[in-house]
RNA sequence: UCCUCGGUAGCUCAAUGGUAGAGCAAGCGGCUGUUAACCGCAAGGUUGGAGGUUCGAGCCCUCCCCGAGGAGCCA
């Protein structure tokens, strides 16, 4: 594209000159018989000052009435302003209106909650919510780098599913055709056939879980990455899980200042998390909690409350691992080394934003599987393709799963999840 | 699903059972360096819905609807 006009994060290499920029009005005030009036871009804010004089007096009443979200061509001579939010500043020659809008709703005061959440579509476009999804969209390309730059395949997973991964969670039921089918809860499954197809990969997309949770670290639509590896065991995994989760912050901390700075985001936290994190198995997290106080025991699943006294523990992410075997997944793996632990583990984020990645070793035994689908009373001709990758070639190989939107939400110290995602799906919040 | 809190002007919130009010937005006017600008004027109401108690209900009672926070489950 020529050079018609410009964005407003390139302001810098822009000043001194005459220059064209294409946005929305995002506020204005007048002071007389001059107008300040900030446009955003998508990009950045930058403050525009015209005087009744050049403008002439009806192009100046115009604009003093515009109605703020209106879209707007404007032309003049950018500079440096140490007065002007952002840095620098227009000196208007011309402000031409693309589209006045309708009086906006969301206005410069503070909105309640459900007020915003209904005008989600227009929320997105304020300061703070553009930083957040800004974040969002650099924290998915630090993932495609980091597995692209270490030779994983991308391996796309279905979204219509036969059946679920886990058989316990709630699944949303959709008609296909004369079948009912189900909307993912995850690709995994899927992700370890890949595997023994391209060795290492990693799936990415939506996933769908109708649990009736309402809670501020959930949501019934969110994205996960799964990378699945053939012949890894799970030490191999959780330095993997490491591995991306400091190069996520790394790449975040240093492309994303600016939106950080708009969050009020304390980076001196994030440049902490460096590999190696700090490693626990289960029953020394059971100690832990118990030398705080919790009252927990073996067997016990850790709460919202226990995650947040084990990450109050830590400055970095932590790594939990060998779960009791009832707690996890058919598919897991059994300790060799002790028969009622699961080769399992978790990382749990710091400051108390939960469980961003679950995972571990597989099962590799057929009959090992087939007793543990028995055991969790699922039905096991759903399972045949899956039981397929024991009977041909079956191999030690382990998988994870790492939640995007949790991931944003510490990264950015958003106090819900739902600002994470543009269009956040949940219990109740199916609008817009 | 359970527990707790809430629903009053477009928005955010006030209002001992006794005349429904403020700030912001929108409208009009003033101001040549404003920073969620400021100042002045005027306007804005079926108090979520239905029923009940009372001389009198935004306020008390019953049911329903909607929202928020938390719990369980999970990423």
């Amino acid at each position: 594209m020529d050079k018609r006009w410009i964005y407003i994060g390139d302001a810098a290499k822009h000043c001194g000159e005459e220059v064209e920029i294409r946005g929305w009005l995002y506020n204005r005030r007048r002071k007389g018989k001059l107008l300040f009036l900030l446009v955003r871009d998508g990009t950045g804010i930058v403050q525009c000052i015209g005087d009744e004089k050049s403008l002439g007096e009806e192009e100046f009443s115009e604009l003093d009435h515009l109605p703020l979200e209106s879209s707007l061509i404007v032309k003049g001579v950018l500079k440096e302003e140490k007065r002007a939010p952002g840095g620098f500043e227009m000196n208007l020659l011309s402000a031409k209106v693309i589209h006045k809008a309708e009086e906006y709703p969301i206005g410069k005061k503070e909105h309640g909650i459900e007020f915003l959440m209904k005008h989600r579509h227009l929320w997105i476009r304020s300061k703070r919510q553009v930083a957040i999804l800004r974040v969002r969209s650099r924290v998915v390309r630090s993932i495609y780098d980091f597995f692209f730059e270490r030779g994983f395949v991308l391996f796309d997973a279905p979204i219509l599913t036969p059946t679920s991964c886990e058989g316990t969670t709630t699944l949303f039921e959709v008609n296909y055709f004369d079948d009912k089918a189900y909307l993912t809860q995850s690709g995994q499954l899927y992700g370890e056939a890949g595997a023994m197809a391209l060795g290492k990969i990693f799936v990415f997309g939506p996933t769908f879980r109708a649990e009736k949770s309402k809670t501020r670290k959930h949501l019934t639509e969110f994205w996960m990455v799964e990378p699945e590896v053939a012949f890894a065991d799970l030490n191999d995994m959780i330095e993997l899980g490491e591995s991306l989760i400091s190069h996520i912050v790394r790449e975040v901390v240093s492309n994303c200042g600016e939106e950080l700075l708009t969050l009020e985001r304390n980076i001196d936290s994030l440049r902490r998390v460096e590999p190696p994190f700090p490693r626990m198995k289960y029953e020394e997290v059971v100690a832990l909690l118990q030398k705080k106080g919790a009252d927990i025991k073996w067997g016990d699943d850790f709460g919202a409350p226990e995650e947040s006294m084990i990450s109050e523990s830590f400055d970095k992410p932590v790594v939990i691992h060998r779960f009791p075997k009832e707690m996890k997944a058919f598919y897991m793996k059994e300790d060799p080394e002790d028969s009622r632990l699961a080769l399992g583990f978790d990382v749990i984020a710091p400051e108390g934003y939960g469980e961003i990645i679950g995972g571990g070793q597989r099962a590799d035994d057929l009959n090992y599987i087939l007793s543990q689908i028995e055991k969790h009373n699922l039905p096991q001709e759903v399972f045949k393709w899956y039981l397929d990758l024991r009977r041909y070639g079956s191999v030690p190989h382990s998988g994870f799963g790492l939640g995007l939107e949790r991931t944003v939400a510490w990264l950015c110290g958003t106090e819900h999840i739902r600002e994470t995602i543009p269009f956040p799906r949940m219990l109740y919040t199916l609008y817009p």
